[in-house]
DNA sequence: CGCGGTTTTGAGTTACATCAACATGCGTGG
DNA sequence: CCACGCATGTTGATGTAACTCAAAACCGCG
């Protein structure tokens, strides 16, 4: 969009950190990582609405003179700009802030949809994606296991399968404390199948029934992954 | 808001109908009834995004010039009346319909949140508030089983089973196809426990392992409410 | 080193999906 | 009028994905 930057105030917000009001008749833009946007109600009680990736705009309560209390706070670095707004331009920035907020809302319905680890694989590819050539996860910066399971609606020791079955599948390397790299493209095009949330013991213990092949513990074998299958958002 | 009405342009819809694209420079305000709104992908995918409930702005996406395609089913029946907007109000509907959007951001992902006896109850309450005094729910139309289980995103078995826990607990009477009025101070308050998901015979045969006094098949012991508990949108 | 936070892993339990059968109501057409 | 689909809702039986609880490994950090 054209507004225009005034100053180039640049905002660095580490893992947790709370994004603060922008000045007045300015708005952040989000340039990098991905925050978690809670609404706070009247009575405290915050809940979680939508997920900010690099290309939004964020802070557009005030300059809306909307008194809707929004929270945000950073679920990997993330870097924002100043943005100072032109009174003509607040339509545009609106209109923009709309759109938005509207197809965030389909991304936490979208992430709330289907098994677990569909979701974290949604999960992961709308970090990676982005926008406008921009994504969250540039670096290899992940959100923690917590934030994850809670964007996505499970318990954290399931994502915790979920991303170990991954990097079994090596879809996820040099997995560490709140880090790691995937492989995009592969992971879009893998489509997963049940049994990758129960404890390891659980899988090999059915398949022994089944006198099936799966070795699993490092030996891999067992393929969370198969060729081809229906998957995706349907519902 | 004070856009006028130019002509008084009311349209119903019946269970399932779409809501069709408003005049150039008009939007629709919902006076009762609910939708689903979907994003619809370039690719032809639609993606359950929000619901609409009596008081919101539908159809701003041409207003605002957005090549954003969005489509909205009624899951109840509804009424709609078309308003003309001045293009000196325009900024003020975008900020409402912003608004709007937010706050359907946080109900969905509210609805997509906890068990699913929970998430039913959350989206009936949620009809039946509405805002402005006007509620999604002053008939007793209730959305299909198929609708409301889409929503919640669960099966409609599941969700018949809790709307018949609800009925023999007496929160819910003259329950009919897509009918039915339920008791919705009652509804608010009490807390659910779990259980009220499986198949009738399960609850009993667990029941008696326990001793427990359950009777349950007419006999309505089973109280799948407990006075107090914690509860909530928590998470 | 000990200490909080994150992640991993295991074992057991359960809420819910799935599959299947059946009831009910409504419209259409013979 | 009944027969027939077709959509909606109900109910049962069963399997399993994911949760819970518990314990341990790991990792920076003062």
């Amino acid at each position: 969009m054209k507004s225009q930057k005034s100053e180039f105030a640049q905002l660095s917000l580490g893992h947790g950190d709370a994004i603060p009001q922008p000045d007045e008749g300015c708005v952040w833009q989000l340039e990098s990582g991905a925050l978690c946007m809670s609404h706070v109600q009247p009575d405290g009680q915050s809940s979680l609405m939508c997920l900010a990736l690099p290309g939004d705009v964020l802070g557009v309560e005030r300059l809306a003179n909307l008194e809707d209390s929004v929270e945000g706070r950073a679920i990997t670095p993330a870097t924002l700009t100043l943005v100072a707004i032109e009174k003509r331009d607040v339509a545009h920035v609106l209109v923009r802030a709309f759109a938005c907020a509207r197809q965030r809302s389909a991304d936490m319905v979208a992430l709330r949809t289907g098994s677990v680890p569909d979701r974290v694989r949604r999960l992961l590819l709308l970090l990676a994606d982005g926008r406008d050539g921009r994504r969250a996860l540039n670096t290899n910066a992940l959100p923690s296991l917590r934030d994850m399971a809670f964007i996505v609606g499970s318990a954290h020791e399931t994502v915790s399968r979920v991303l170990g079955r991954l990097k079994s599948l090596d879809l996820l390397q040099d997995r560490k404390a709140q880090c790691g790299t995937f492989k995009v493209q592969d992971l879009r095009e893998h489509n997963f199948r049940p049994g990758m949330t129960s404890s390891s013991m659980i899988v090999r213990y059915r398949a022994a029934l089944d006198g099936a092949q799966p070795v699993f513990r490092d030996g891999r074998v067992f393929s969370a992954v198969e060729p081809m299958a229906k998957s995706g958002v349907s519902q």
